[in-house]
RNA sequence: GCGCCUGUAGCUCAGAUGGAUAGAGUGUUGCCCUCCGAAGGCAAAGGUCACAGGUUCGACUCCUGUCAGGCGCGCCA
């Protein structure tokens, strides 16, 4: 319908353009808008007032040349010039309701577009270091990321959901080494566990496992574990220092093979949790990379070589430089450390090159935002490299606090004393769970009421949608009650008897959908879709209060029913979208 | 100190590329079930859009500055 009238604009400024009534060379970039007000009709543009200037005439008078010149459309009922030179179109109603059709022909696929076809999309999201359960923090990244990517894939884009595995580094090393100590503990050897180290329960239940697997296999004595190791911090020492001894002489007394048991079997079996976890949360990848496959395919060396090659390394203290500030990053970074190994900055660098590689037209990260500092260099790096720095984008989020009875909810990781994912999806529930966490803009602290997200009340925006669906569901069965049947083909051919104001309203609502879910996509804002089943549900809750649809007069039943049916399948659409279900009874 | 995000009703938040009288929910107050589920609806009240300038026909929106809150500034990951 937009389309239609930007059209039939384009061509009145072509005209008005012909009879010099405004600059030639002028290319109005033409707007319509929805309108608030249902006196200004039902779409409108500002386009008068935007021309009035350069054609040297007020903005009502350029608006009546506007709409004296405007070809004549059959879907156009009215057209009015309001407040300071507004040109309010009226459609005619009869178009509008062919949407009622459409919704119920096409079901569930009703709103879906081609917007991005043959458009490849990659969404990064979560990536959380497996060193321990996903905490609270890390499930608003995942439902934001998959929402958007669900999103994304609802207007056609083919959409690649990815996990990035830190499966390598000094923090996975700390965790092997952490478990490895547990083991220690358990087949009774004395000394005192690292500050620095992982202390949550799930560490002892894999050292658990693997004594029942291995039994003795790996324990040494306190000597051979401790003798040599600089002092931990509540004895003076440093805990950086402490824990970097103990790695290291966990790969010396272990072995490689050894070693990588252990730290495989820390990694497997969090991985594995957390899989299980984003699953049940509705939440499915189509690939889990690893940060060590990277390595093991010299990438990492490759990356650093390009960007070598196209003179943008530099070595000083032993260590190599990217000259990230040639890009607009405030200081250079090293990839190469003095020692030879590579930063993680290095592994992330080749990581997003081999991502564009692979031919993503858009490349979505979805980061923390304690990560914001973290983006310039990456898109350095990708610049440096001569890749398209435009195609990634990075969406922050930010952290999400609990509060329960009012009183901010204290989370800390190390301590092992957070709240996991798990636990929070099994007091409020996945659908509150996915709902509240989508329900802000994603630079928006988010304040998450674990009472309000419980209670099934009106007070709960999840349970208020989810309840218009229920009630649509209800009337239908209550119209099987009566031994009344609801015919749909005569419904939809008196639709036009659908003529109250709450009905029009609601017509004009569903005509919305699919603009909505569009630019809640392209524009990566799941909550604008949160709003809209909002104010959709309440349209409906007002519509049952002040009408009753099963009446007696059987053309106006079906048409009411009809309308009401689709009302629930864009509730259902909608929902689905953000992973909240949408159930037939409460 | 520098950088990113945020500041809108008592509270939690919407306000696309600048547009018409700044909107919801919640809370407060008062109404509505002999009627398809009251997990609902209707109405009232509630605002110097943090503050000060600037840009223009027009600014919550754009620019500059100030104030306040969050986060980040490692040869950690």
């Amino acid at each position: 319908m937009k389309d239609t009238l930007i059209a039939l604009l384009g061509q009145t400024v072509e005209k008005l353009q012909a009879d010099n009534h405004i600059p030639a060379d002028l290319q109005p970039d033409i707007q319509i808008t929805n309108t608030k007000d249902a006196s200004h009709g039902d779409l409108a543009t500002n386009l008068a007032m935007m021309l009035a200037k350069p054609a040297g005439k007020n903005p009502r008078e350029m608006a009546t040349l506007i709409i004296d010149n405007l070809p004549a459309n059959d879907l156009v009922e009215k057209v009015d010039i309001a407040g300071p030179g507004f040109i309010n179109f009226f459609i005619k109603s009869g178009s509008t309701l062919s949407v009622v059709k459409n919704i119920l022909d096409q079901a569930e696929n009703f709103g879906l577009s081609e917007l991005g076809k043959g458009k490849k999309i990659q969404v990064e999201f979560v990536s959380a270091n497996p060193t321990g359960p996903l905490h609270v923090g890390h499930g608003r990244g995942a439902a934001y990321g998959a929402t958007v990517a669900d999103l994304y894939e609802a207007v056609g884009y083919e959409v690649h959901r990815e996990y990035y595995v830190n499966d390598a580094g000094r923090q996975m090393d700390i965790l092997g080494t952490s478990i490895w100590l547990r083991y220690l503990e358990k087949c009774g050897i004395d000394f005192e566990f690292p500050v620095n180290g992982y202390k949550g329960d799930y560490i002892y239940d894999i050292a658990t496992e693997i004594e029942t697997e291995y039994e003795d296999k790996f324990v040494f004595t306190h000597e051979e574990l401790m003798n040599g190791i600089p002092a931990d911090e509540p004895h003076g020492g440093d805990k950086e220092l402490h824990i970097d001894a103990l790695i290291s002489r966990a790969k010396e007394l272990l072995g490689k093979a050894s070693y990588r048991i252990i730290f495989d079997s820390g990694l497997n079996s969090i991985i594995g949790d957390i899989r299980d976890d984003l699953k049940h949360f509705g939440i499915e990848y189509q690939d889990w990379y690893s940060e060590r496959t990277l390595e093991d395919r010299n990438l990492v060396s490759k990356a650093i070589e390009r960007l070598q090659t196209a003179g943008h390394i530099y070595e000083k203290d032993g260590a190599l430089w990217f000259r990230s500030t040639d890009f607009g990053d405030e200081k250079d970074r090293v990839v190469k450390r003095d020692n030879g190994q590579t930063t993680y900055f290095a592994s992330d660098i080749a990581y997003h090159m081999e991502k564009i590689e692979r031919g993503y037209d858009i490349v979505i990260d979805v980061w923390g935002a304690d990560h914001h500092g973290y983006v310039p260099r990456v898109r350095a790096a990708l610049q440096a490299l001569g890749d398209d720095a435009d195609k990634l984008k990075v969406l922050l989020v930010q952290f999400a606090n609990l509060f329960r009875g009012g009183e901010k909810v204290q989370m800390s990781t190390r301590s092992g004393s957070f709240v996991t994912l798990r636990e929070l999806r099994e007091e409020v529930g996945n659908d509150a769970a996915r709902f509240f966490y989508v329900m802000r803009k994603c630079e928006q602290h988010l304040d998450f009421d674990l009472d309000l997200a419980k209670s099934q009340s009106n007070d709960n925006p999840v349970y208020y949608i989810q309840y218009a669906h229920a009630r649509v569901c209800s009337v239908l069965r209550q119209l099987k009650e009566k031994n009344l049947t609801h015919d749909t083909n005569n419904g939809q051919s008196n639709l036009p008897l659908l003529t109250e104001p709450h009905e029009i309203s609601l017509v004009k609502k569903l005509n919305q959908y699919t603009s909505t879910l569009e630019s809640a996509a392209i524009k990566a804002e799941p909550h604008l879709m949160v709003h809209y089943l909002r104010e959709l549900a309440s349209e409906l809750h007002t519509y049952y209060n002040a009408h009753q649809f099963i009446v007696d007069d059987k053309n106006i039943r079906d048409a009411r029913l009809n309308l009401i049916i689709a009302c629930r399948q864009i509730i259902a659409n909608g929902l689905k979208l953000l992973g909240v279900s949408a159930p037939e009874a409460m």
